[in-house]
DNA sequence: GCGACAG
DNA sequence: ATCTTGTCGC
C-alpha cells in the first residue's frame, strides 16, 4: 500500500534534521498531481502520559458528504523534543504507523500544521505527503513564518501568505467572524485546489471536518469520538 | 544581541 | 500539545 518507510530518519540531531529537509526540498512538488478526490483524510497528533506517549489519529472521509468511512490509531513513545520548524521529526513515526494499518488510502491528505508555509518549505503535511507519496494539504490555525495583509472577512475569502516575493500558502477564512487557518500545499498539489479542498470540507465550524475528526480522536477525548464513530457504523 | 516560533 | 466548566456574546 504504501512504500517502504524507513523510520531511522527519526532519530536525528536537530542540526541533521535541518540538513535532511534542505535535501528533501528539491523533491517537492506544488503542481496539481491528484486523482479525482472522493475521500480525504484528516491527520493529527497527540500526547499522553505528559507527553512520553505521542497518539496519531488519522480519519478518512467521503469527500461528498463528509462522512467518515474509516479510521486508524496509533501509539509510540516520544522521541523528539518539540522545536519550531521540526515538528514532522516528533510527529512522523507514529502518524506513517497510523497511516500503514489503512485498508484504503485515501486520495488527499489533510494534515494538522503547515505545508511549504516552513522556513525550509518543508512543514509537517509537505514531509508526510513525500515520505507516502501521497498528495496532502497544512491546514494551521496559527502561523509559523511568511507575513501577510488584513484577512477579507467573507467566508471562504483570503489573502496571501508571502515570504518576500514567494507565496507560500494562503490565510483563508473558512467561516466569518472566525480566526483565519494557514493554508500550504503539502506536496503533488497546487495552493488554489488545496484552497478549495479545504473549503469543500466546512460545514458549521472553523476546522475541516477532517481535521476536527482526527483532532478529537487523537485528544484526550478520544472516547468519546469513537462512540460517534463506532456509532455510525 | 533581541524577538519569533506549526503542535 | 496540555491542564479544564461554565459562560459571555452574536
Amino acid at each position: 500500500m504504501l512504500p517502504d518507510l524507513s523510520t531511522e530518519w527519526a532519530d536525528l540531531t536537530p542540526k541533521d534534521a535541518i540538513a535532511l529537509q534542505q535535501s528533501l526540498r528539491a523533491q517537492v512538488r506544488t503542481e496539481d498531481d491528484l486523482p479525482d478526490v472522493r475521500t480525504v483524510a484528516g491527520v493529527d497528533a497527540g500526547f499522553e502520559d505528559n507527553g512520553q506517549t505521542t497518539r496519531a489519529a488519522v480519519v478518512v472521509l467521503n469527500l461528498n458528504d463528509l462522512t467518515p468511512i474509516d479510521y486508524t490509531l496509533a501509539r509510540l513513545p516520544t522521541r523528539f523534543p518539540y522545536v519550531p520548524g521540526l515538528l514532522s521529526f516528533r510527529e512522523c513515526p507514529v502518524i506513517l504507523e497510523a497511516l500503514k494499518q489503512l485498508e484504503t488510502l485515501p486520495d488527499l491528505l489533510l494534515c494538522d500544521g503547515q505545508g511549504i508555509a516552513h522556513p525550509r518549505r518543508l512543514g509537517i503535511a509537505t514531509h508526510i505527503g513525500l515520505l507516502t507519496g501521497l498528495p496532502s494539504i497544512g491546514v494551521g490555525k496559527s502561523r509559523l513564518t511568511g507575513t501577510h495583509g488584513p484577512v477579507p472577512e467573507g467566508k471562504g475569502e483570503w489573502t496571501p501568505l508571502k515570504d518576500g516575493d514567494e507565496t507560500i500558502g494562503a490565510v483563508l477564512r473558512t467561516r466569518s467572524g472566525v480566526k483565519p487557518l494557514f493554508i500550504s500545499p503539502g506536496h503533488r498539489i497546487s495552493l488554489p485546489t488545496a484552497i478549495d479542498h479545504v473549503m469543500a470540507c466546512i460545514t458549521r465550524y472553523r476546522l475541516p471536518e477532517t481535521t476536527r475528526w482526527a483532532d478529537g480522536l487523537a485528544s484526550n477525548r478520544g472516547q468519546q469520538w469513537l462512540k460517534t464513530l463506532e456509532g455510525l457504523k
